[in-house]
RNA sequence: UGGGCUAUCGCCAAACGGUAAGGCAACGGACUCUGACUCCGUCAUUUCAAGGUUCGAAUCCUUGUAGCCCAGCCA
């Protein structure tokens, strides 16, 4: 009842509950800790995004919005082993086409180094951080293990004076890589590993993407994020579940460092898709292979995939809506996603007719040197869409799905005696069928009824059946992509013995001979239609040419008809 | 066996001590110039399990169980 009262209230507004980082904010704000919101997306710019990411994305740049705060983008580029700009570049892009925007606020972790040094230099003032000589499997050692408490390491008495001294020498070049690192000093027996004394800074002489060669010490993780955070006056910083035990180090950063309203981490679920590829190596080999087509490729989902395959920003941030936010690792189902560019392309796209299968329909008694054009809807659910003619005429091809010699029962398209519509024009009733000397049906013979013209208001009788169609003399050919999922959904997304990925060999379907209505030709890169009964499909921006389209499929249309397998 | 986190329908996910929302999927049916869309209906007597507190528990307590994360000089 008191859900009833609500979305009376909210008139058509869907009730959706606050998930738990706003409940926080509200908090936040209410007593005061906070009086805006400020969030950022801090991506590593170590390889392309995908739909994962777009969760993280459109959270905080949603947080912002629904807040009246503000929204950064920040490249957590602390490490340049990894890290390059030709990822830097893909990220911004994704980002801006998913419609967060970052307005003026673009920044680069590395842009901070220097106060991130001094820092550090703070920490050593207050005998909070030394420098250690320890190695790395030194370290390791000392660090004990889940079970078992650290060791004090043997350099964490050194005074003052000293660790500046080092520290200082780190900086400026004077040790090797792994010669030396600045380590917190905290509790080597801390229950949280995070906490057992965590280094702060590495010695790397190597070329930063964009701080070239100045650096030859890069500060961790744990310690730069915190400060980057505090810097730009981030309120909330949104990140994953993984990062919960990094909690209290995040805290111990930026109490020590004395920051005035510091920022809180917050830490949600990522989200996953069911039978779905992301991990970069596999991803990197399936390319190498040349088992997918580039980094976006249909079949992924990486944001330039989706993309690509015509999938649109609003599709997917509904998408993530509809996922919703919890602590509860989950994992979503890759239908939903469907769902939701149906659901977004539905009123947006315009129908036409596309034949991806094509046989010959002979209207025997339709005159042969005759033509019309008709007009027709270009969506009949969204009349802003408008019309477009399509040109009809005694021959015609239609989908070889449409026709059968020997139909099932409740099959109601073309089969010998069966009248059907076609879509826009008139209604045919199936007189006779050519076939080959294999067998195969090679022309379906017709005669249509001139009364029951589309729009004539005709209604004597009816058919059960509609069917779509493309006149073979205008139509224009055009190959189509049709899709399945990349892997086996039956088997898993990965071999159990090896780890491999269980591909699905029938990921791709290419059929070179289609044919559209020839109100599609023309269509450039990113047009996406429906093609009514087959789906919705987009032009591939990478293979299409104005003479020889090619599409790609987005998605099928839902069916409750299943054609009995022979 | 240390610490942190999580468990509510096939998949997401609400409910914040007052008697299990919603969406996806699925399944019926109506409508239909897309077997689409739309519309109507079905879909958790029960919330990981077992005890306990309470007039009342998914929510509180106890004890278990299961899953995820942490021992990079990665992020």
């Amino acid at each position: 009842m008191e859900n009833r009262e609500m979305t009376e209230n909210t008139e058509n507004k869907e009730v959706v509950s606050r998930n738990f980082i706003e409940m926080e904010i509200d908090r936040d704000l209410a007593e005061g800790k906070y009086d805006t919101v400020h969030t950022r997306f801090p991506p590593e710019p170590n390889g392309y995004l995908h739909i994962g990411h777009a969760k993280s994305i459109l959270l905080n740049y949603g947080l912002a919005q629904e807040y009246g705060g503000k929204f950064n983008m920040r490249f957590d580029d602390t490490n340049p082993t990894k890290e390059k700009m030709e990822f830097v570049e893909s990220i911004k892009k994704d980002i801006a086409w998913l419609g967060a925007d970052w307005e003026d606020r673009l920044f680069f972790a590395s842009d901070y180094f220097d106060q991130m040094y001094e820092g550090a230099v703070k920490l050593i003032r207050k005998g909070k951080a030394y420098v250690s000589d320890l190695s790395a499997d030194e370290i390791r050692e000392y660090r004990g293990t889940l079970t078992q408490p650290g060791k004090k390491d043997p350099y964490s008495d050194r005074s003052i004076e000293e660790n500046l001294e080092l520290f200082e020498n780190m900086k400026n070049g004077m040790y090797e890589d792994g010669a030396k690192v600045l380590r917190a000093k905290i509790d080597m027996a801390s229950p949280n590993i995070n906490m057992r004394d965590p280094i702060l800074y590495r010695v790397a002489h190597m070329t930063h993407h964009n701080t070239g060669d100045k650096w030859c010490i890069y500060p961790m993780y744990d310690f730069a994020h915190p400060i980057e955070d505090a810097i730009e006056g981030i309120t909330h910083s949104i990140c994953t579940l993984e990062f919960e035990d990094h909690r209290p180090l995040y805290n111990w950063v930026v109490t020590e460092l004395e920051y005035e309203k510091p920022p809180r981490q917050i830490e949600f679920a990522k989200l996953y898709l069911t039978n779905v590829v992301t991990g970069k190596r596999y991803i990197k080999k399936l390319v190498e292979d040349k088992i997918v087509d580039g980094w976006d490729d249909p079949r992924l989902v990486s944001i330039a995939a989706l993309r690509r395959r015509g999938y649109t920003p609003e599709s997917i941030k509904k998408f993530v809506e509809l996922c919703g936010v919890s602590k509860a690792n989950s994992s979503a189902e890759y239908a939903m996603l469907e769902y939701c560019v149906r659901e977004d392309l539905k009123l947006k796209k315009s129908r036409m007719m596309a034949v991806l299968d094509p046989i010959k329909l002979v209207i025997d008694n339709y005159p042969e040197d005759q033509k019309e054009m008709l007009e027709a809807a270009n969506n009949m659910e969204n009349p802003e869409l408008g019309t477009h003619q399509v040109p009809f005429g005694r021959e015609l091809y239609i989908e070889r799905e449409d026709f059968m010699e020997e139909p099932p029962k409740k099959y109601f398209r073309l089969f010998p005696g069966n009248e059907v519509r076609l879509m826009h024009a008139y209604f045919v009733k199936c007189v006779g069928f050519e076939k080959d000397e294999s067998g195969k049906v090679t022309v379906v013979h017709c005669t249509y009824d001139p009364a029951t013209k589309a729009g004539s208001g005709f209604s004597e009788r009816k058919v059960k059946g509609t069917i779509h169609w493309v006149p073979v003399k205008e139509a224009v050919k055009a190959t189509v992509r049709l899709y399945e999922n990349l892997v086996d959904e039956e088997k898993g997304v990965y071999n159990k013995e090896d780890g491999s990925l269980n591909l699905n060999p029938n990921s791709l379907t290419v059929l070179e001979n289609c044919y559209l209505e020839p109100a599609i030709a023309g269509a450039k890169a990113y047009d996406s239609f429906q093609f009514v009964r087959n789906g919705f499909f987009c032009v591939d921006y990478k293979d299409s040419r104005e003479d020889a389209l090619v599409f790609n499929r987005i998605v099928s249309l839902k069916s409750s008809f299943k054609l009995p397998k022979a």
